[in-house]
DNA sequence: GATGAATGAGTTTTCATTCAT
DNA sequence: AATGAATGAAAACTCATTCAT
């Protein structure tokens, strides 16, 4: 079972694999869309049985709500997108390193997160807006982020500081700056302005230059 | 008649004055806080009506539709806290100044957004949920930003870097960064995370250190 | 106190006169307009009083209630074109006179009511679609056509048969057959097609020629 | 598929062949009833429904609106009742024939609509009152009017002309003087006094009469 | 007399969900 | 598993009428 960054085509994958019926990963696909373009509240399940040619009681078949479906369709992303902030096949001590190590460390995340956005805009979207309406979103982000992201995060940070490399600054606000700057970086390029000619490497490239410069003493 | 930071009690005021009858004004209160918690579009109009203590029929006697109550909400908030981004009585030439001006300009614009923000926070919330749905906001927020905003942003940048004190990036993304970095923190202190102990005195001048160091060369 | 034909015309006379203030005139107006268009039962008070220029209370100061404006607006229309079918100025016994006569009198009856209903279309137009809805117009209607008008129409065709000068039908059909051609005429007249070019003077000969010849033996 | 006259079995009969659930069938039986009753304004779809046993939401299921209701019930009447006014089981060349001919086939007509409307009375009620504010239905209805039936009364009208038979007026005066003889006399039968005891056949007889020597020289 | 804000009962319509087939 | 008709509760919205000013 080979594991996709594109969540949608690993639906499709899925339901060859028979983890999903092929109308279960119709349903996803349209929910996805639809979702994405006039929000959880705002969506009804019979236009996302129409646009997943799919009968109105199939949804309810496989997904016992219409927020079962949301939590269906937001917990795998959040989890894909998340966890592998700083994924497992990083070195363990990887911020044992001198700080171009930390520079090289961050741009690879952001292109890393970059393309999982790129193929994932939709998703990114949807968690966005919703997570603020849903406590189970909250909870699931917050467990995934508090235990994986922020103690790897914190690590890097602390072995910056006591090299004297970054300025002194609490890591809760550093982290928020870095997340800032990557986040309203994705936000910019995927979901308001997609339509502009970007250059992606450059961009990602002056994001680091932002966030090194930013952090240093 | 005095104009107020507080749109809320703005609201107040105009009642008294007779701009609003004091039912509307309990209205758009009650939407406020409504819309905040739930979002527009799982805000019910009974609901809004009960917590105004007025009748449903009485929303629709001054709003047309619930979209109008939400344009009648959204609208001055989104003129008050865009415009005054450089407000006029910010000197003319201000650019002209040193760095050391832009800075100081910079931490005046984050102190005073940073208010403006903290009294309006539930509209501060609405507004960035429901902008992605709702042509009419972002058609008025383009409106607004790309007069406004965008050029006095340009102006500044330009002459900073003619005189080669910051890094030489796109107007646009060196704009993108700014915002990032203070969106990210007011989103952050007033709408993730308000119930923390906030140095906010502190935490601002570590913004403005991040967005001034993250733009040096 | 003149009387008028048109009887819009008469509302503005009768403001003069004070029988009416000039607001009610307005309402008046406004509503035979409105009703004429969209029917009462889809007609809105607001809208009345909208184009009336009056505020919306206004209306119910003088008309207890909406159906209460409708008979207010309906019952002299139905009094003025039904009670002069045979006026009072015609001789009494005008049919005991040659048939010559009774086609006379009938050319004169349907020039007559033409004028009227040319004058008046938007009321005629409200009377017929409203009369099959509401008991209260039935009745006056009822009351003023058995009493006035059958027993004229009565007393003729008997007059007329007793010559042997038309076909031996009873009444009730004689009159029902005269009444449908008048009612179709000046129906396709003035509301199915009053944007045509008509040339009425012809047109009402030829009604009178079918409905003289219809009645022959 | 058998072809009834009656509009209203002819929707029990497609509910027993699938064309319709029989809860439609309910539906449109309830909507003719009250339709006709109080006019489509002043009916609602709940009283619809609490007529027909369903639940309201049941009839927004096969009726997007109560507009389309309406919709639903008159235009298959429409088509019903106007198209075979000649239809197309009589003879093609039936009016080369001589005039008593035409007064045949004048008498099969109003016999055939006769019966028609007898059997839909509460439709032809509907028709009658709607038309007047529903675009829709009027356009439907010209587009059958001008299309099928007036060609056929010219062609008819304008061989009687040339053989002398009839008086030479305008066609169109001729068309509005037949059809409001007819409808005069179905409105009067089914419409306004139906609990008369009538002799229809005779009733007929003299409506073909008045026609026919309405229209003679 | 005139106003227009306010009402609340009623209207059309939507929609997540159930269930017999 | 899949369907889609049916539901009923709740949504947005309308409107005739009242009433304090």
């Amino acid at each position: 079972m080979k594991e996709l960054e594109n969540i949608l085509e690993q639906l499709e994958q899925d339901a060859k694999e028979e983890d999903l019926t092929p109308k279960q990963a119709q349903i996803l696909q349209a929910a996805v869309e639809i979702f994405a373009e006039k929000g959880y509240a705002s969506s009804s399940t019979s236009e996302i049985a129409a646009r997943a040619n799919v009968a109105e009681g199939t949804i309810f078949r496989h997904y016992k709500t219409k927020k079962d479906l949301l939590i269906s369709i937001v917990t795998p992303f959040m989890t894909k997108f998340t966890l592998p902030f700083f994924a497992t096949h990083f070195a363990k001590n990887v911020f044992s390193q001198p700080p171009e190590e930390f520079e090289e460390l961050l741009r690879t995340l952001v292109k890393n997160r970059f393309h999982f956005a790129k193929e994932n805009s939709p998703l990114l979207r949807i968690v966005l807006q919703e997570i603020a309406f849903h406590p189970e979103l909250q909870e699931q982000f917050q467990g995934v982020f508090t235990k994986e992201v922020i103690p790897r995060f914190e690590e890097a940070l602390n072995e910056l500081k006591s090299k004297g490399k970054v300025v002194d600054f609490p890591n809760a606000s550093m982290i928020r700056m870095i997340m800032s700057s990557i986040i309203g970086f994705l936000v910019t390029r995927f979901i308001l302005v997609p339509e502009l000619e970007w250059d992606d490497e450059e961009e990602i490239d002056r994001t680091i230059h932002f966030i090194m410069h930013g952090l240093s003493k």
